[in-house]
DNA sequence: TGCATGATGTTCT
DNA sequence: GAACATCATGCAC
């Protein structure tokens, strides 16, 4: 049978990146991010963002300044920064903002749209559905993400990885904010969006602030 | 359904 | 040597 992808297909443009990372994050919500490979293509409907600020977010990789770890921060925007953390997992954030200001959004979880086989094949422990990508970590998993990607441009046709508008964009009674995940700095700042009552959003954890989950709007 | 804990290695103090 | 933008498991309820 021959099958016929929706993606890749039309690319978000370098300008949608080039902009403050807390305005890139919430239009972020609803669009497709995916990975084409060898191995085959997974998409990803993205349901939940942070927003990470540059050299003035105590909470950014970029608080300390340049490293060779954060190099893509400081880079265009529009490319992928992908580092490696606890030991075990990936992460994959979109840069913003022009070469000097190092921001970016962190993509947090999504729901998978396509690929799914080959997603679940590459999740230990034959996880499917709801937790193929729901989570930072679960996300690169799914889509094949390690470090090999960094710096990899999401708005070149050509490449491993992209993202594509939104099928149906969200409106803004349907995005929430709240506290960031699984950071001790900058904890009370309300830079994580999500798709309200959409169920592929990571659980909460930590920092007790107020309002969680299906609640706090502020939009 | 929710909390506590161990795995594991890179980066920066 | 400590902290870390996490996840899966195990056990309590």
């Amino acid at each position: 049978l021959l099958t016929v992808h929706p993606w890749p297909g039309d690319l978000l443009p370098r300008a949608f990146f080039d902009r403050p990372s807390t305005q890139v994050a919430p239009d972020l919500l609803g669009c497709v991010f995916w990975s084409d490979g060898p191995a085959g293509l997974v998409a990803v409907r993205l349901a939940e963002v942070e927003a990470y600020e540059g050299e003035a977010d105590p909470a950014s990789h970029a608080f300390r300044g340049r490293t060779q770890r954060n190099a893509v921060m400081y880079g265009p925007p529009g490319h992928a920064y992908v580092y490696f953390t606890y030991g075990m997992h990936y992460c994959v954030n979109l840069v913003c903002q022009p070469p000097g200001q190092a921001s970016a959004v962190l993509l947090r979880a999504g729901q998978v749209i396509e690929g799914a086989d080959l997603a679940t094949a590459r999740r230990p422990g034959g996880h499917r559905d709801r937790n193929l990508a729901r989570g930072p970590g679960r996300l690169c998993q799914a889509l094949g993400i390690d470090r090999a990607l960094d710096g990899a441009d999401v708005c070149s046709p050509g490449s491993a990885l992209g993202i594509s508008p939104p099928v149906s964009a969200p409106g803004p009674a349907d995005i929430r904010s709240g506290p960031r995940v699984g950071i001790s700095r900058a904890a009370d700042v309300p830079l994580r969006f999500w798709l309200a009552g959409d169920s592929y959003v990571s659980a909460y954890k930590r920092n007790g602030a107020a309002g969680e989950e299906p609640g706090t709007a502020r939009a």
